[in-house]
This record gives C-alpha cells, structure tokens and sequence, in this order.
DNA sequence: CGGTTTTGACCCGCGC
DNA sequence: GCGCGGGTCAAAACCG
C-alpha cells in the first residue's frame, strides 16, 4: 500500500520545489565529558513557549510590514474570542451579534490586509526586477567591453552570471533548465501563498459558522466565496504553470555538531536507504517524510568527513501537510532559505561571490554562524554551519537562559541586526534548543538581502498555513553500519 | 498488525 | 557499451 503509493506519488508530486537544510546539533558537555545523545531534541525546553513565539519572530525577521503579523494575530485572538464567548451562554444574541459585527469587520479587515500584502509583494517584485534589468545591462556592457582586454577566467565568470540574473528577473531569453526552475519555483509559491490565504479563509468561516445567525451566516457566505472565487482564479493562473517540470532541486543544508545520529526537528522520517559515502568512512542515510502521505520531502543525513563530530543534515522538498509548530519552524526557515537560494539573489549581489562559480560560496555572515550558498552542481545548495557556534555550548545545564537571548531574536530589525543576536544566543550558551532560532537568524541574515522577495513569500505562505497543530512527532534514530 | 528499518537490487545519468 | 556513483525500491526483518 505504502510503495504503491509512494511510487504515484513519486511520479506525480515531484515537480514540488523542493528545500533542504542540513542541520547538525550541538555537542552538549557537562564537566567536560561529552554528553552522547542518541536524538538531539532540540525544541525540548521550549517547545510551547517557542511555537507560539515563532510566528511572530519570523516576521519580525523578514521585517515584513506589519500586516501579515496582524493577520495571524487577529485571528488567533478573535479564536480565543469565541471560546470566551461560549463560556456565557446568558448574554446571548446581542454580545454575539456585536462580536459578530466585530469580527466581520476584522475579517474584511483582514481581507484588506491581505489585499495589500499581495499588492505589496508584487511592487516588491516589480522594482525588485526592474533593479535587475537594469543590473544585467550594465553587467552585460561591462562584459562586452571587458571582451577584448581581459582574463578568460573572467569571461567565464560572466557567462555564468549573467544568466543567473536573468533568472532572477524572470525573463527567458533562452531556454534554460534554472529558468524553468526559477519560474516554478516561484509559481508554486505563490500557489501556496493562495493556499494559505485559502485556508486561513476556511477557518475563519467556521468559526463564524458556529455563532451567528443565518441571515449574517449567508452574507459572510456570500462575501466568502467571492473571495474564495477570486482566490482560486489566481489559483489556476499558477497550477497551469505548475506543470512544468522541476529540473533542479534546491537543498538547503545544515551543518551542526552533534554526538546523535538524528536531529529532532519536529517531523516523523521513515529511512529508506542507507549509503556508503564516496570520500567518507561514514554512511549516509535518506529519509522521507512520513508525516503526511504524499508529503515528498526528504533529507539525507550524514556525518562530515573531516570532522565526524559534524552532522549534515540536508532537506529538500516542501512538506504538502500541516506541521507541528516546531517543524513549521524548521520547514519555514528551510523554505525561505531555498528560495533566497533559487532566487539567485546572493550570487548576483555585490562581492560576496567567488570568481569560480562551480565552486562558489557566499558569506553571509561574519560571525561564527555562516551561510554559504553554493552553486555547484547538481544542485543548489544553501549551507548553514552552525558548527562553531554549536562548539561553545558548554552550559548545557544552564537552565535560566537570559531573557536578552529571546530579545534579540524578537527585534523586529533582526534581519539586519543578524550577526550580532546570533552570537549573543550562542554565546550565552541557550542550550541546544535553541537551534530553531538559530537557523532562524541564519535564515533573516539571508532574506535581509534586498532581494528577499521570494524567500519573503515562501517564509510568510508556511506561517500563514498552519495556524495550529500539535503534532510532535520524531521517528526513532538510525544506526549505521550498513551500506551498499 | 501497522509502521519503520535493513539491505541488496535496481535505476539512471555521466564520463570514458 | 561499461563502470561508477548517487539515489531509490522493496521484500524481509524488526518492533511497539
Ligand atoms: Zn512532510
């Protein structure tokens, strides 16, 4: 049953964009000896807090205008509304018409909001690619000019970016596989922006479903499908393009040192192959997520070959199911990093490239955290190393982690401010749980690049989703030992 | 008994 | 065509 239907769905769901991250955890000492963990929970402590936090960090870190945040916000507090409400059956029908009458101009409020947001997004990505053009032309001139004169390798270097700025405009001057990557990358995230919308949508109907009276009952109705409609108009622009067939995939990985085999990152993962490494003693396992049953996400784990206290973990494909708020976090960051990836923006951005692009990392960071963007084939990788940072994480037992920590990562300009609130968390030692909020920070440092948009989006679209859930689900950790 | 892990087989793209 | 390496399949074993 299970292959059957992971085979179809295999055929038919892999044209998903796809992200990996490849975490490793955090060594934990006490007294100086080594702590061996089999499976790193790294959301343990602060699970509940942190989930409820997480959304609104997030947005913070993207420095997205309020909006967004405001939506989801509103729509929690006008949930926990209702659920007041019902605890006074007395004051019936006028508190519950006026909470109504509230709670229908906050809808339309929130309506409007998402209006904008889009609208926003979308100037967003019109100056962002107008920027472009204008940065290809000139590149392009220089490049001509630079013709006759200058070093071969540099020519190469050229050749290689251009093409990738113009993937990041979107303009297809030839056919080219990134191109076609690029533009369903972005088709599919503006699909699950809609979902989202879509299912946010939902919910807020049901529950007004369950307190007003017909008559209203019918005009929200009304208003709801016509957004709905309008909703699902844009919907089918994006699925017909959605075809197209996904050649690239991008990864997202990340480097952490740990003693465990597994990461905890909130998902349930069903290992389905176990490999030797080419260059390393270590075997390498993939996994698939088995969280939802066509969800085609994957990761692959895997020790570092130089440092075999380093664990890779890389993730690649969009979770298509609700995630528990600490998946969410990961999956989020994950996405939004891929996208930053795919949108190329890192390597046509100011000096942070490298002149060989087949070997080619971006820095994005100075500080011990750094996310490395590479552009070596097959696929587009977006590295976060947490490696050193993890190194210092003695304090283990230190239990009472500074508010400050929290602080930073709540500031809502974080995204510029990245380097110096990811050392703070890491140097004040907030145990290991804190990984999420690293990867995070890693993950603002990448979007506070001036072409976030599409990371922007994709980020906002998996918070926006899954508003509650609480799932928390972690397969058992692997063995190594076998390969082929 | 259903889901997960194990593990050899298989597939596929690539360079020769 | 062949071998190789990366990746996946799937039957059997395993496990709660
Ligand atoms: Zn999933």
């Amino acid at each position: 049953m299970y292959k059957k239907l992971t085979s179809k769905m295999e055929a038919t769901c892999n044209d998903i964009s796809n992200v990996a991250v490849t975490q490793s955890s955090p060594t934990m000492s006490f007294n100086g000896k080594r702590l061996v963990v089999d499976e790193i929970d790294f959301f343990a402590e602060k699970k509940k807090k942190k989930s409820e936090v997480d959304d609104q960090m997030v947005h913070h870190q993207m420095e997205l205008p309020n909006t967004s945040l405001d939506l989801l916000i509103t729509n929690s507090t006008s949930t926990s509304n209702r659920s007041n409400m019902e605890e006074e059956p007395s004051k019936a029908k006028d508190n519950t018409r006026n909470k109504f009458v509230a709670m229908l101009s906050e809808l339309q409020q929130m309506n409007a909001e998402n209006r904008r947001l889009r609208e926003l997004v979308h100037n967003l990505n019109n100056k962002y690619n107008a920027l472009h053009k204008d940065l290809m032309k000139l590149t392009h001139k220089q490049h001509e000019n630079e013709i006759n004169g200058a070093i071969k390798e540099n020519d190469k270097r050229d050749d290689m970016i251009i093409p990738r700025s113009l993937l990041d405009i979107g303009i297809a001057t030839k056919e080219d596989p990134s191109q076609q990557h690029y533009s369903e990358r972005k088709l599919q995230e503006s699909k699950n922006i809609i979902d989202k919308l879509d299912s946010g949508k939902d919910s807020e109907k049901s529950m007004v479903d369950q307190h007003e009276s017909p008559a209203d009952h019918k005009a929200l109705w009304g208003w709801i499908s016509t957004e709905a409609t309008r909703l699902s108009s844009l919907r089918d622009v994006d699925q017909a393009s959605e075809t197209m067939s996904m050649i690239k995939k991008a990864r997202v990985s990340v480097r952490a040192r740990t003693d465990s085999s597994m990461i905890s990152d909130g998902c349930q993962w069903r290992k389905y192959g176990q490999k030797m490494a080419k260059g390393n003693p270590c075997p390498r396992s993939y996994y698939r997520c088995s969280m939802g049953t066509a969800c085609t996400v994957r990761k692959q784990v895997q020790r570092s070959a130089e440092d075999q206290s380093v664990l890779i973990t890389t993730y690649e494909g969009q979770h298509n199911h609700v995630l528990s708020p600490t998946a969410r976090a990961m999956a989020s960051t994950t996405s939004a990093a891929a996208s930053m990836l795919l949108s190329g923006s890192m390597l046509s951005s100011d000096g942070l490239i490298h002149p060989n692009i087949l070997e080619s990392t971006a820095a994005l960071s100075c500080s011990q955290n750094t996310a490395t963007l590479s552009a070596s084939a097959p696929f587009p990788t977006i590295t976060l190393d947490l490696t050193q940072s993890a190194t210092n994480n003695s304090s283990q037992l230190l239990q009472g982690a500074p508010q400050d920590n929290q602080h930073s990562l709540l500031s809502p300009v974080l995204a510029q401010k990245f380097m110096s609130s990811a050392t703070n968390i890491f140097d004040q030692g907030t145990e290991t749980a804190s990984f999420v909020d690293t990867v995070n920070a890693a993950t603002a440092a990448i979007t506070a690049d001036p072409k976030f948009s599409a990371a922007l989006m994709a980020a906002v679209t998996s918070i926006i989703g899954s508003s509650h859930s609480n799932i928390n689900g972690t397969s058992g950790d692997i063995q190594h030992g076998n390969n082929n």
